[in-house]
DNA sequence: CCAAATCCCTGCGTGC
DNA sequence: TGCACGCAGGGATTTG
């Protein structure tokens, strides 16, 4: 479940491997992923030098000549790795980019929930990103910024912040993170929140984001990083599928409580989180 | 406008 | 052993 540390982690490591390098055919075992997958256009367009590799929300953006660019989300269960051209496919491999040196660039997803499609820059970015909100660790995400906007937020306060369009990047865990960090208690009705709890929502999400990104992100069951090895901020989850357990904040002897929030799992101390 | 429900997909754990 | 079922959740879409 790669929210922003993860996608920030495998974008650190892809960069580091696959900048310079040369892109010089495409392939596909299936048609379609959570998009068609065009195969038309990306051969046209990912093709040569891979000038730079690059995170905006939780979407990986691989920049080739001519304004040209890839685009990758992983869904759920999207994953890449570079290996020998001759390695054989695994299961659930779905696309794959031949590349110089006798080596290619794989996209595996189980669940088929990601989506690799080519695309123009409009500016710094493909203009398909135009609705997204703020990155939450630059400085468009401000308290001032979230207290605006949950104005208008009749609903829970923890379905909000995962919203896209109001900060990208946040996602089922770090939101549940991020609330127990802060004390405030996921099912606060958004428009009811103070700015001065936005202040600490805003500085909490910035501070779980930060340490999963050091961590390497957090493995729960799918996702490694290129190299196959583990995220290990799963070890520092407060809260995360951690129902039933005594609640890790010094001095509390609250449990973690599990609830459901716009069909996604919530967790929470029903005792420290106001 | 806003919020909740539904669907997409596959693997895994559970209960019978 | 096997089978039905629920669950995992990012995000688009539908429904209320």
């Amino acid at each position: 479940m790669p929210e922003l540390p993860e996608v920030e982690t495998i974008c650190r490591a892809l960069a580091s491997v696959l900048v310079g390098r040369k892109v010089l055919g495409v392939g596909a075992t299936v048609s379609t992923l959570r998009e068609p997958v065009d195969l038309e256009t990306l051969e046209k367009n990912v093709r040569g030098k891979i000038k730079s590799v690059r995170r905006r929300a939780k979407f990986l953006v691989f920049d080739f000549a001519g304004r040209k660019c890839l685009i990758a989300h992983l869904g759920m269960t999207g994953s890449f790795r570079v290996e020998l051209a001759d390695a054989p496919l695994r299961k659930h491999d779905r696309v794959f980019f031949n590349l110089d040196k006798k080596e290619k660039l794989v996209y595996n997803d189980i669940r088929r929930f990601g989506v690799i499609k080519a695309a123009t820059l409009g500016g710094e970015w493909p203009e398909e990103f135009g609705g997204f909100g703020p990155e939450p660790l630059e400085g468009g995400f401000s308290a001032e910024y979230l207290y605006g906007k949950l104005q208008r937020c009749k609903g829970p306060l923890k379905p909000f912040l995962m919203r896209q369009d109001i900060v990208v990047g946040v996602g089922n865990i770090y939101a549940s993170e991020a609330l127990f960090d802060c004390r405030v208690d996921p099912r606060r009705i958004g428009c009811e929140v103070t700015l001065k709890e936005c202040a600490k929502i805003v500085s909490s999400i910035r501070k779980v984001l930060r340490a999963s990104i050091r961590q390497g992100g957090t493995t729960f069951s799918d996702y490694r990083k290129p190299d196959g090895s583990e995220g290990k901020f799963v070890l520092r989850l407060k809260v995360y599928a951690r129902e039933g357990q005594e609640c890790k904040r010094r001095g509390c002897s609250g449990t973690i409580s599990k609830i459901k929030q716009g069909g996604r799992s919530t967790f929470h101390c029903d005792l420290c989180q106001k």
